[in-house]
RNA sequence: GCGCUCAUCGUCUAGCCCGGUCUAGGACACCGGCCUUUCACGCCGGCGACAGGGGUUCGAAUCCCCUUGGGCGUACCA
């Protein structure tokens, strides 16, 4: 057990996104890595827009992708007496003080500045020296920020980073309200938490001068940080809805495996040489914040797909069956009864780049075909075909149940008999047992369908197929 | 506007810290071919980048400066 304490801290005003799944992804590597603790903290102090759902979503979220954490979660606005006690104590101190400015005023100063071509549209420390409390008055408490010198942090990822003091003004650590402000409440807690190192979205590095100023004032000790770059979409843009789907549950919805996701992530910003695939213990070991890159980078679905196929490729089929099977009762297509699930996933392993993609391929399995291609049967189904159909149909019959190699000896058969091609024959068995022209290889499906389905299903195409033949 | 930050193929990146081994490597995508009972898989090959300009140096993708471009912040959001 190290001494590493590490968290994520996402705010509960929608679902998990990609970017704070990469950032939880990255506190639970080293965490592991180190054998030190993973904290979950829900940011709730907005209580407008902290919702419920939101922190239900993003727990699913985590658990989909397999990260576990040690504590929590906690919910701050289960801590708002611990702010409101850091806040007296500040206010106490003289290193915070009430500010009796409107949102309104504010803002029109703002406006102003900006109209003036000032360069300053922080706060302009108004109240910062005033003595006299007006009775009733309501009033936000500001923190008193220094004003001069410069802070600086070492950050793990970007290097050293200073910023000069007089850029910053007094932010607001407590509403009208009376509830915190994120820049506090994280810092309350992270000191709280004994949190080590601070890793999360470098659009946070402009908050971290201002929470050192809070660690100091609040006399604890300042932790390290490590800001990682942000993901953005194919425009450059930060990544949002527009580029398509950002939350993490959609991928498990459109058939991505998580694995999948965890290693896409992962290498999106980090990388080990030239390797590409990762298992997640792998990651663990190699997991480090030296190789992470410091720049954005922009998010690439057609990679993450490609992942996705090759997790689908060399997943254990039972598991990806049992998969399967739900996607497909979704469809209300039952699996009970039908083929070995793990035989089907086998067949399709290598033709599908989702589940989905997946359970459209094995549909057929599981529920006989109810209408035919009648192009294909044109192209593909004559008198010779049916006459070979029939032959295949009583050889299976009597065949009893058969593997990969007795179904191919069936139709070694079958095919001399008819002195047949099996680029001939094969079409019209597809047809005839999948409804359509694209499957996996017909010996496969054969197998796994069992002879006695595969007979029953030639049987009842043959009466199609033979009307149609009448009717050309 | 101001502040912070970043910059190698279209994209993710290796290389950069400790200059020469880089006619810059890998992966995704794309293009071509092979394999083939459909669809895929697979295999082989191809296209393709050091943002620009100055320095330092015998020598720079690697070090320094400037420019340009991108991202983030500038809330009684987090």
């Amino acid at each position: 057990m190290s001494d590493l304490r590490v968290r994520f801290a996402p705010s509960p005003t929608g679902y998990l996104h990609i970017g704070g799944a990469r950032t939880a992804l990255f506190n639970y590597l080293l965490a592991r890595q180190q054998h030190g603790a993973f904290i979950l903290r829900i940011e709730d102090t907005d209580v407008e827009r902290s919702t419920q759902a939101s922190t239900d979503a993003i727990l699913q979220a985590m658990e989909w992708l397999g990260l576990d954490y040690d504590e929590g979660p906690f919910f701050q606005s289960d801590r708002f007496d611990l702010y409101k006690a850091k806040v007296a104590r500040l206010l106490a101190e003289g290193k915070a003080y009430r500010c009796y400015c409107s949102a309104e005023e504010l803002e029109q100063k703002r406006a102003a500045a900006a109209a003036a071509g000032s360069s300053r549209f922080g706060y302009d420390g108004t109240c910062r020296h005033r003595t006299d409390q007006p009775e009733g008055a309501p009033f936000v408490v500001r923190f008193r920020t220094p004003q001069t010198g410069t802070t600086t942090f070492l950050d793990r990822i970007k290097g050293p980073i200073s910023f000069n003091n007089e850029e910053l003004d007094d932010l607001i650590i407590q509403r009208t309200d009376g509830t915190p402000t994120y820049n506090f409440v994280v810092v309350v807690d992270d000191v709280d938490m004994r949190i080590s190192l601070v890793i999360r979205g470098d659009d946070h590095i402009n908050n971290t001068p201002r929470q050192i100023h809070i660690y100091q004032a609040l006399g604890a000790p300042v932790p390290e940080f490590a800001h990682v770059p942000m993901i953005l979409g194919a425009d450059k843009k930060r990544l949002s809805k527009r580029h398509g789907a950002t939350s993490v549950m959609v991928y498990k919805e459109m058939g991505y495996l998580p694995e999948a996701l965890v290693n896409y992530l992962v290498r999106l910003g980090w990388s080990h040489g030239d390797q590409e695939i990762f298992s997640k213990q792998e990651l663990i070991e190699k997991f480090n914040l030296e190789s992470v890159g410091r720049a954005a980078g922009v998010f690439n679905p057609d990679k993450l797909l490609w992942l996705n196929e090759h997790y689908i490729k060399t997943g254990d089929p039972q598991r990806l069956g049992a998969l399967l099977a739900e996607i497909l009762a979704s469809r209300g297509i039952s699996t009970a009864g039908g083929p070995d699930l793990a035989a089907a996933v086998r067949t399709l392993q290598d033709r599908a780049k989702t589940l989905v993609e997946m359970a459209d391929g094995a549909a057929f399995y599981y529920s006989r075909p109810t209408s035919y291609d009648a192009e294909a049967i044109e192209r593909q189904v004559g008198p010779e075909q049916i006459a070979a159909l029939d032959h295949l149909h009583a050889e299976l019959a009597s065949a009893g149940e058969v593997d990969h190699a007795g179904v191919e000896a069936v139709f070694q058969k079958v095919l001399a008999a008819t002195g047949l091609k099996l680029g001939k024959l094969g079409p019209a068995v597809r047809i005839a047992l999948t409804g359509g022209t694209v499957s996996p290889s017909i010996y496969e499906v054969v197998a796994v369908l069992g002879s006695g389905e595969t007979a029953a299903r030639l049987q009842s195409a043959l009466g199609v197929f033979r009307a149609a033949i009448k009717t050309a």
